[in-house]
RNA sequence: GCGCUCGUAGCUCAAUGGAUAGAGCAUUUGACUACGGAUCAAAAGGUUGAGUGUUCGAGUCACUCCGAGCGCGCCA
């Protein structure tokens, strides 16, 4: 463990309880601006021993013993302020440097985590609001399997419904060997449309679509091997476009909608066996209590339409289902737009009702806000269309490696593109990762390339930057033992190195990757402080041995927090 | 109408109920005969939409307004 941070908290902890007698109060140590970091909990305890802020505070630091490791002081009102030693520092830095980890400590408990993210649509394009879900999430995958639970991926992909009626027959109505080449070229949207816009404007092809759909649920063979054919196609697309940047998502993780088929009845006969179930103008329905509709009735969650078809509320609830009674899943994140969070409360009450989802199994809906214009409304095309997220794709890679082109002419073009490759994917997910998810954001592509800034390019310079101190440094030894003081800027460096655990905790706490991202932005900005402040390689051999171990770490956790957002760190650029 | 979310510097965004609300961009001023200037150092910029509470302490919690966005019964 080579958190600084929770081994001061451990060690004041029987301070604490020294202090307070019966129940008390547990410390918490965190950075701070004012000193190296800060215990909280001495104004906490006053209040509940009725004693006087500062002498509580007092008392703590005079039972706390942090001999070798930090000092500690009353500073304010009763905060206690932590100065670590330059010596524990470096201990810690060496034992960072010999961890896999990186310091950072595994979850307890591990769990199963179930992750449902990207949920494209068959035979639909990708748009940008694919983009956050699959990013996010992502991103979150990879998080969570860094600390050690075991992630099952799923994505719910739309394969199923009433759409498929009208798609099966426009497949049919142009030929199967025509259909494949367009949608293996990547024209979903083609597709799409003319399908929609046969249906809109024909009954008689709405007749077609409609009698589809009944042989597609009842399990025709031949129109089975037609739907199965616009999913093959479609997911051949969407692997691509998954490779393409750097999303984990493979067939193997496909648990679309079509999956659940065969337990929409069994959803419905299990909350009728519950007593949940209602009939409401035809429809079988449950009323979750707290919801009401725009006439201020209960508003109840459909399970079965009127006339007998299942809905997605009947599909949300058998996956729900699925992930917790097959998959043994016992948290169960959706990463899904805000816009859907009251469907999905409703789902997960009435999960909860059911007895389905009970302690320690929980789910927990993983929102995100809207992608923006700089007009501040939702992001549109020219033509008003949603931004199709592979043209997204294409122009951020065409920017980045157009500014690599230009920034180092020199450099091999097959070099170049790879580069750029890296910069512009890397560009497009950090401009979604550091921001709160929850709220809507910007798209700028001039902000989110520039070289300046809390940026990707600008995380990614900082590595390339190390890279190629350590090229030119050669074979080299490191070490921090035999350095007597840390400057300013090594000690801050230093500190910040040793925080990542802190960061990646923070970060899963409330599924925020834009914590992580602001870590790293501060690691970068430490080491470039630390970079103009400080030679490297032209230092004395101890000196110069030090400071190749910090930067050695600090590419080390810029590369794998970077990783951990899904995105890559060149080694020049 | 009801519900959810958001409102912080000119702009884009941070900030577990903790001290004097922080960054970046833009603006202004500095800095390479040192490892990549795609950089760094500094200045200036705020009634945290308004108000009332709770608290030793509120951008954060509660309530009431104002503004914006999104939902609100058989599409998914």
């Amino acid at each position: 463990m080579a958190d600084p941070l929770v081994i001061v908290a451990d060690l004041l902890a029987p301070a604490f309880a020294a202090v307070a007698g019966e129940g008390g109060v547990d410390p918490v140590v965190r950075p701070s601006d004012r000193a190296d970091a800060q215990a909280n909990g001495a104004l906490a305890l006053a209040k509940q021993l009725g004693r006087k802020p500062r002498d509580v505070a007092e008392d703590v630091v005079a039972a706390a013993d942090l001999a070798g490791k930090a000092t500690v002081e009353v500073a304010g009102p009763g905060f206690i302020n932590v100065t670590f030693d330059d010596s524990f520092l470096k201990e810690q830095l060496a034992l960072l440097a010999v961890d896999e980890h990186l310091g950072v400590r595994m979850a307890s408990p591990a769990e199963r985590v179930v992750v449902d993210y990207s949920a494209p649509n068959i035979a639909k394009e990708m748009h940008i609001g694919h983009l956050r879900t699959t990013v996010i999430g992502d991103a979150l995958v990879r998080l969570l399997e860094f600390v050690g639970h075991t992630v099952i991926r799923e994505n719910h992909v739309g394969d199923w419904g009433t759409p498929f009626g009208m798609l099966i027959e426009h497949l049919i109505d142009i030929g199967e060997t025509e259909a494949a080449a367009g949608l293996s070229l990547g024209d979903l949207d083609g597709f799409y449309k003319q399908a929609r816009a046969k249906f809109d404007s024909s009954e008689a092809f709405q007749d077609r679509a409609r009698n589809r759909v009944v042989l597609l649920q009842g399990g025709d063979p031949e129109t089975l091997r037609l739907w199965k054919m616009l999913v093959d196609l479609s997911m051949r697309y969407f692997n691509r476009l998954y490779r393409k940047i750097g999303v984990l998502l493979t067939d193997d993780d496909l648990a679309g909608e079509s999956k659940y088929n065969d337990l929409l009845p069994e959803v419905v006969e299990r909350l009728r066996t519950a007593g949940l179930l209602e009939v409401s103008d035809g429809a079988e329905v449950v009323f979750p209590p707290g919801y009401t509709n725009r006439e201020g009735e209960p508003l109840p969650l459909i399970v079965q339409k009127r006339g007998g078809g299942f809905n997605y509320g009947t599909s949300d609830l058998a996956c729900v289902l699925d992930r917790v009674e097959r998959v043994k899943g016992t948290l169960l994140l959706y990463v899904v737009g805000a816009e859907q969070s009251q469907h999905l409360a409703m789902v997960f009450d009435v999960a909860a009702m059911a007895g389905w989802l009970r302690p320690p199994a929980r789910a927990v809906h993983v929102a995100f806000g809207f992608v923006l214009g700089t007009d501040r409304k939702k992001l549109k095309s020219r033509s008003g269309e949603p931004v199709r997220f592979v043209d997204v794709v294409d122009e951020a890679i065409e920017r980045a490696t157009a500014s690599v082109r230009e920034k180092n002419p020199d450099l091999p073009a097959d070099e170049q593109i790879d580069i750029g490759r890296m910069v512009g994917i890397g560009a497009l997910k950090y401009a979604d990762l550091s921001t709160d998810r929850i709220k809507d954001y910007v798209f700028d592509w001039d902000r989110m390339l520039a070289f300046e800034g809390n940026t990707a390019p600008y995380l990614q310079y900082a590595h390339a930057r190390i890279q190629s101190i350590l090229r030119k440094a050669g074979e080299h030894t490191t070490s921090e033992a035999s350095l007597p003081d840390l400057v300013a800027e090594e000690r801050h460096l230093t500190l910040q190195l040793l925080h990542f655990d802190a960061a990646i905790h923070d970060t899963l706490e409330k599924y925020s990757p834009h914590r992580l991202a602001t870590y790293l932005f501060e690691l970068a900005q430490s080491f470039t402080s630390f970079y103009e402040a400080c030679p490297v390689l032209k230092a004395d051999p101890p000196t110069r041995a030090f400071r190749l171990r910090l930067s050695e770490q600090t590419a080390r956790v810029l590369d794998t927090g970077l990783g951990l957002l899904g995105i890559d760190a060149p080694e020049r650029m």
